[in-house]
DNA sequence: CCTAAGCACTGTTTTAAAACACAAAAGTAG
DNA sequence: CTACTTTTGTGTTTTAAAACAGTGCTTAGG
């Protein structure tokens, strides 16, 4: 674990915030970051820990999550690659307010905290993309906070579906949500307990909305799961 | 209503973001921002409005709310000058996803959009700053889901009671809180119904942690209510 | 001054979801 | 293969908070 792993076209792939830069801009990029590998399960950082640089997440699904009053997780953002994560402390120049741990073997790279700095400065159109996906991360954020307090259980575990299919994607069969979570997990999606989850995923299936297979679950109809998640 | 009002000295005030700025670019600033006034209870912006600028709070207090699927509200933020409000859908480039109403009479100026790209491309600090601002907001808001979804009734109001001490303060005795909010508004602060504020109010002023005069509000024992906050 | 409207407040009922308590299945390790 | 742990699944009880219902107070407007 925590093996060194090669990540190097991620950074600068056309999915990236960086393809912004110039090429003298990348190669500074690249030749300051680390890359390691995380297994399944393993903890990337803790509430509380210092960040030391931006978290890039080049292969695997990682899960973000805050530890509530009574011990309950609240998962509070799901990343795929490419993307960020522990970016919000970093620019924020706090501590984590949250843990990520890898929910599937993952690798990483970190950008040093100056060199980020310093591009920033550099580079104008970087900033604008930064913060334009920090505004969108805090919509999302503050939507997320309506709707986990004001909607019933079959609502949120509906747009919790809804929103790992559109963060994931689908297998195949182009039904099948491309991302494999525990019950409690989804609970701790959701914000309710794990017996909760379980009992409406079953009623779910029930009526014919979703399929389950162990943790594979299939969506057979988007638009009533999109109908109950709007209904509240 | 709507008045123009003038507030020249509010965007390059020491505590304002732009006090990075050259003199130069100050001056760029205050040649390029309308100001207005609102009266208590008027609306600044609706959801689904479609941001023009970035507007300045220069006077006043402003709550920014989502209407949940019940038709009750939630409260997101509270500005107090010198702020800014709606600047998130502006840097997300969406339109406004909460409205923004005066709670009390508020003057407002809005500074032009490309002005404003203008100085963020041609000053790095200034990106600095906004990205950091964005960064801390949004550690607020996921704060915030994990409180308002785990805590319960009296938690809430009590972490509502030391928010609102923290952002407005207190009057000249030290105790009373310098913002005179409605039931409701409390409520839609907290995650909760009307009468439930109404109530837990009544049970924190029996057991003598604050002390109730209308809307007036003095804080007795603010450790008791942060004792309340934390346990949940 | 009177009336209306909105806000503050209180008691009662209902309900959604948590808590609890098991049982069965599926992984995991020895 | 067996024992152990974790995850999944289900039925029951309890509880926190919403919904409902109605009264009094205060403010605003004619």
């Amino acid at each position: 674990m925590h093996k060194k792993a090669d990540c190097t076209n991620c950074l600068t792939s056309s999915e990236s915030i960086f393809n912004v830069l110039t090429a003298k801009e990348q190669d500074l990029l690249k030749k300051n970051n680390i890359c390691t590998s995380y297994s399944k399960g393993e903890i990337i950082y803790k509430e509380g820990d210092k960040p030391s640089g931006l978290i890039c997440l080049c292969k695997g699904k990682v899960k973000v999550f805050k530890e509530g009053v009574g011990g309950r997780d609240q998962i509070i953002r799901m990343a795929k690659p490419i993307g960020f994560i522990g970016f919000r402390a970093l620019f924020a120049e706090e501590n984590y307010i949250a843990s990520a741990v890898a929910i599937e073997d993952s690798s990483i790279c970190i950008i040093d905290k100056t060199v980020l700095e310093k591009l920033i400065r550099s580079n104008p159109d970087l900033s604008l993309a930064i913060i334009k996906e920090l505004a969108q991360e805090l919509g999302f954020s503050n939507e997320r906070t309506v709707s986990l307090t004001q909607k019933h259980i079959r609502g949120r575990l509906a747009e919790s579906l809804i929103f790992l299919a559109d963060t994931f994607g689908y297998e195949e069969d182009g039904k099948t949500l491309k991302v494999y979570l525990s019950r409690e997990d989804l609970a701790n999606l959701s914000n309710m307990t794990t017996s909760n989850a379980i009992r409406t995923l079953s009623t779910f299936s029930l009526e014919n909305v979703i399929k389950i297979d162990g943790r594979r679950i299939t969506i057979l109809k988007v638009r009533e799961l999109e109908k109950i998640s709007e209904l509240g």
